[in-house]
DNA sequence: CTTCATGCAAAACATTTGCAGCTGG
DNA sequence: CCAGCTGCAAATGTTTTGCATGAAG
């Protein structure tokens, strides 16, 4: 269902890197430490989870540089923003482009299930509302296996 | 593309009273008034929205008590919260069901499109991912005519 | 009457910003 | 070298909370 992970991870940390070098980012100690973290990361961290699995690293990184290299990383379109709906915002480094989530509503565990017929959509929509779409978000919720059967 | 505005809105408000006298809440002039604006919008008001036309209602309602409605609504599947990464919640009372949105990435509008195939989604993914579907949430970015015309 | 709801102000958060000092290229 | 980055702390903005008062049922 996903990519081989270290192989992957190496490759995207490197796509983050070129696109820095490309614009004339520097890149920091601080920077490459949140870029390492966010192309390895299997899971959908939070800014607080990438501020701390960047600290034991880098143990003088701020949270605040944290927050701008997060943002910087998506004005490049280099890390997927998710905001959901309980203010909470996490981060997709792995998988830059828009996918769809599967979120369980008990563990919170996001995963990321595959779907054929999306593309699809963006299409009927353009054409229905005359609109030119740019990107979509899909989520699911619903309760994985494993809550389902401790309930 | 959407159903006659006054008629549905008073059936919404209705029901949403209906509700709240099922559960023994009481119906407040404040809970009425925002119950009106939600029931009426035809938009996706923010809290601070519903908060300003509330007020030209019953002008001594309190911001709080306007949060403490809306997210009681919500609990009670009353009315869908939309967040945004951006923070913004948004709200919308007309159609409390889950449904695809549109927005506009330059003025920032959101419609409501229709949309056939998408509860052959949740089949799809329960199917694959063996998680039980409770909900979905489905939205598209991108430039309305008015918008692209402008550039 | 007896809750439950309201309104106020303070608290709680997450995120952003200003700025002095540091450092990558 | 020096523009851009960092870290700190303060500012911001939104949502939540505690509690005394008020009103719905």
């Amino acid at each position: 269902m996903k990519q081989h992970g270290a192989a992957h991870s190496a490759q995207r940390l490197e796509q983050m890197i070129s696109k820095l070098r490309e614009q004339s980012f520097r890149l920091t100690p601080q920077r490459l430490a949140v870029l390492e973290i966010l192309a390895a990361s299997e899971g959908h961290p939070t800014v607080a989870e990438i501020y701390e699995a960047v600290r034991a690293r880098f143990p003088t990184t701020s949270l605040a540089t944290v927050y701008k290299t997060v943002i910087l990383l998506k004005e490049l379109g280099e890390v997927l923003e998710l905001g959901f709906p309980d203010g909470s915002n996490r981060y997709d480094g792995s998988r830059p482009q828009p996918h769809p989530h599967i979120i369980c509503t008990a563990c919170r565990r996001i995963m990321d299930p595959e779907l054929s017929s999306i593309e699809h959509l963006n299409e009927e929509i353009a054409q229905k509302t005359g609109y030119t779409i740019q990107h979509h978000r899909l989520d699911f919720f619903g309760l994985c296996p494993a809550c389902r059967a401790r309930r």
